[in-house]
DNA sequence: CAAATCTCTGCAATCGATTGCATAATCGGT
DNA sequence: ACCGATTATGCAATCGATTGCAGAGATTTG
């Protein structure tokens, strides 16, 4: 019960100075000891159980060996492993996350934003929702290292990390045609997130490699990425267009609602349609009848994020590469179904 | 790019002392300052953008207003709730929180709770797999205030959050019953996390209220709470016992691996073979047939759990509650099926 | 043998905020 | 106008560790 040991502690026992504790303690400075003393500071603080105060440390070095985690909700499955890629690289290397939520909120960003920096810590990766965030924007710019995952800032010089969506929508589309659709509608996700629009960009552009014209296009916006509006969009397309054969959606869960909505509604998936998602998030193989969508490494998307933060906190050697885009893959199960193309 | 204004500025900007400074900026004291002063200083905070610098807070107060939540892995899709449940009322008490993942390693939890306790964590909310655990308990004991959450902590006075297992068990029992079961197996948990004992103790006491003698029951137990094993664990199950007409499983993961074996090996869920799980995880209800399970309210006991933590933290009035208790509730789908009872 | 060099350890300032105590300033009372 | 009481502010120590500089001893060198 009683307060851990400190240096000083440490120094009283041993009679020496603190210095000379903390020079003993240190591996980088031990060599200017002599060894006899470095042995019995040593078995003393081994004795008395010293740890080291990270706070006082953090305070006189101005280094909390803490970085800041800010991802929009925990209990999105997207991010729980792109937390724990971003610990595997970071918590051997001495740093603890901080982890906040930002639920997409500005307001609320900018308030954690704020507690983040008080607390002094040493670097942000900021998942993002939103296409621009004037805070985080702000606090790089004071000179705070950030790295960005998930999403494109172009007004500042903050490295980022992104999914090689264009890449992505290609494949899958491609892998939609291979199997004879020409129909294929998009449901898209919300413009005003960075996903949302690049995929539906991507998906305009592989439609125009393959000769569809852009008006010819059918596409219907999703306000969340939510299986709700899945349900509400899959039933606009069916509706507008109901020869559409094939729908792309911007990601699982809108997909999920997609494939509830049909099912429901007498067009199951992929007997009548089929449908594709993007994320491939986890438990997708256990719901019928398995979604074909794109693998994302979430896991290794968090460890490059920390990996480029940890480089630009040791700031040593030149720069971190502004762009890193990671790949994707293919994940083919049963929502798509081969058909006769009907040209 | 200029670092951040301190006390010091601010004293140096109104030509004041910075303990007034500080006083000026405490809510609590401020009152024994000229309000002209105080208006003055609070003026030239603003305008230089003063922040606190929360460390060098925590080293003069001995309080980091930080909390280690130690969980088994939170790509464990029942975790990210209760981060959420203790998160929503650490945060607005000015709280952060460092999470960090056990992976049920006892090796790593000792280092990480040194971790912790090095960067001077006010407390640690501790979920639980292992049944004991005497890196915490040490912890404990030296005076830091640590709630445990999903287990009883039997050698120390660490307060726990559990949830009402037994009453679970019983629900689905119950349930099961009512609807004409009476070959009822149970596809256990790992006998060595807390979990997986309660509920199994409860499904033997419950069964025994029924009248079914002990060594009558079919009980399979799986190493993991995986679907893995829930498949392997209903294959021997309808080896060993095919008149089996229910399986009430440990957790909805085992429930999913034994429905896909039992799909896959004509035993159809429900129409076949009725199986119930427990947790009540996010998506279960997008997965056919619709697993009947338990509802664990897991926001609710993290906010629980971190209130209690408060509590100890203050230390103010009174004991907190050695033991909480949360109700759960039964969530109904349609994987149990209403058959003629046997006898 | 004195001077120069080198090694090792101690001193004290520092990081940024808090706080008990001292002191200067103000006020009222007579 | 003077004294004691009150109030507002400053001083300096403190939290625990790090680190430049100084200086004591030991050692080498001319």
């Amino acid at each position: 019960m009683s307060r851990r040991p400190t240096l000083k502690d440490i120094a009283r026992e041993t009679g020496v100075h603190v210095s000379t504790v903390s020079r003993a303690l240190d591996p980088q400075k031990r060599s200017s000891l002599t060894e006899e003393i470095v042995v019995k500071i040593r078995q003393a603080a081994d004795r008395l159980g010293y740890r080291p105060n990270r706070i006082a440390f953090s305070l006189r070095k101005q280094k909390s060996m803490t970085v800041g985690v800010m991802i929009p909700d925990i209990t999105n499955m997207i991010f729980p492993p792109i937390v724990r890629g971003i610990e595997s690289v970071m918590e051997p290397l001495g740093y603890a996350s901080i982890i906040v939520n930002t639920d997409g909120d500005s307001d609320r960003e900018r308030r954690l934003t704020e507690t983040l920096q008080e607390r002094g810590v040493d670097g942000i990766i900021h998942t993002a929702v939103l296409r621009s965030d004037p805070n985080i924007v702000e606090a790089a710019r004071q000179g705070l290292p950030v790295v960005t995952l998930n999403r494109k800032v172009e007004e500042a010089e903050i490295p980022y990390v992104i999914n090689d969506e264009e890449a992505g929508i290609r494949m899958i589309f491609d892998h939609l045609h291979d199997h004879g659709h020409r129909r294929i509608a998009h449901l898209a996700g919300p413009r005003d997130l960075s996903t949302g629009l690049l995929r539906r960009e991507a998906f305009c552009s592989v439609a125009r490699d393959y000769g569809l014209s852009a008006d010819a296009l059918v596409i219907e916006e999703a306000c969340r990425f939510e299986e709700e509006e899945g349900r509400r969009c899959a039933k606009e397309i069916l509706s507008r267009s109901p020869e559409t054969t094939a729908i792309l959606c911007a990601n699982d869960r809108l997909a999920l609602g997609a494939m509830d909505y049909c099912a429901r509604n007498g067009h199951p998936c992929p007997d009548k349609i089929s449908i594709t998602g993007f994320n491939d998030m986890p438990f997708l193989d256990l719901i019928p009848p398995g979604l074909t969508t794109v693998r994302i490494e979430q896991f290794d998307a968090g460890a490059t994020a920390a990996r480029l933060l940890v480089q630009m906190i040791d700031g040593c050697d030149g720069k971190v590469p502004r762009e890193t885009v990671l790949p994707v893959s293919l994940k083919c199960r049963n929502s798509v179904l081969r058909i006769e193309a009907d040209h």
